[in-house]
DNA sequence: GTCTATAGCGCGATAGAC
DNA sequence: GTCTATCGCGCTATAGAC
């Protein structure tokens, strides 16, 4: 049970998530984060040997942190679409985060897969692959209930709502703002109630 | 009626669409266009002085082929699902280009938004503008066929529709390709089809 | 654990010859 | 219109003192 493994390993790592939400990892660099947490480069350089190394602890952390806030939205003894409308409130929320609009981690570096190492790319993709699971399990309680109405398969359809969640926050950063996040979200949500 | 600005320039934008639509505005450099076009880093500057104006250049051009294309789609005399159809194939076979993924340009660049000039960033609303623009006008015509259905109002769906479609090809890249992205744009013609 | 200093590279951009 | 050469900067990363 590993206490707290350094605070400034955790003040980086949340200096870095803001920066990359807001930025991306091409446009966030050590200098960016020295000057964010107060302390230099090379201090930095000592607590994540490289980016890569940094960007993986950032993703263990972030996917951990967010699957457990997904757990409790998905093992709430409620109907389907009180769960999905909380589920879709967590993306939102992102956005609403801070005073700049902030994306999703794993959003972001989904644009810039080229530029991570493959363990990191099996990150994001274990990311994804969590939320697709996640949400196909509230479109199978939904369609048990007679909540949701999924015509075709559950597990497109819940690639099919991630790919909504991401793509509102991308481009709702751009334009619209939370306020059109939510209108959009809200129509996906007509969209499936039966 | 000015004649094809030099051939030169539109072979060094065509490098610049295919370098962005797979590594993102931050992960191309004029290096890059250098040894993909044949000639030196300094014979790219004279065509166009610097990032930020190739970029303007670059939009304008995509813009125009984009609207080209999507206007066909739009006011061809067949019912809603169908011009759906082939709007979503559009995106699709953006994603098929070529031997690797490529993204929508404005896709990448919504994600490095705060990478671009104040210039390109409207280029870049401009593009979701008219998309979002021509979405709504099939999903109208959809309506009053009674062949789609949209439940609340159609400026909401069609950003979701749009988001849906951006979102799409971000993760599709990530994981699935085009097959996966076929299943999701199959999965939400379904949930619009009345 | 933090610092100073610096290596080594790639970047965008410019000057000036041909 | 293309070239060679170079500037100045920011980046990741490392060495070694404190």
């Amino acid at each position: 049970m590993e206490a707290a493994q350094s605070e400034m390993r955790d003040r980086i790592l949340d200096v870095a998530l803001d920066l990359i939400q807001r930025r991306g990892l091409n446009g966030m660099s050590y200098q960016d984060i020295s000057a964010a947490v107060g302390i230099r480069k090379a201090s930095v350089h000592h607590h994540f040997a490289g980016k890569g190394d940094l960007l993986h602890a950032l993703l263990l952390r972030y996917r951990a942190d967010f699957n457990r806030v997904v757990g409790q939205v998905v093992t709430a003894p409620v109907a389907a679409p009180l769960k999905l409308r909380r589920y879709f409130a967590l993306f939102v929320n992102t956005l609403r985060e801070g005073s700049q609009d902030k994306s999703c981690l794993c959003g972001m570096l989904a644009g810039e897969l080229l530029s991570l190492d493959e363990k990191n790319v099996e990150q994001v993709r274990a990311f994804l692959r969590e939320n697709a699971h996640q949400l196909k399990a509230i479109l199978a309680q939904g369609v048990k209930e007679e909540t949701l109405r999924v015509p075709g398969d559950l597990e497109s359809t819940s690639h099919m709502v991630l790919s909504t969640l991401e793509g509102a926050l991308l481009l709702a950063r751009c334009d619209g703002g939370p306020k059109r996040m939510e209108a959009v979200l809200t129509q996906l949500r007509k969209l499936l109630e039966a």
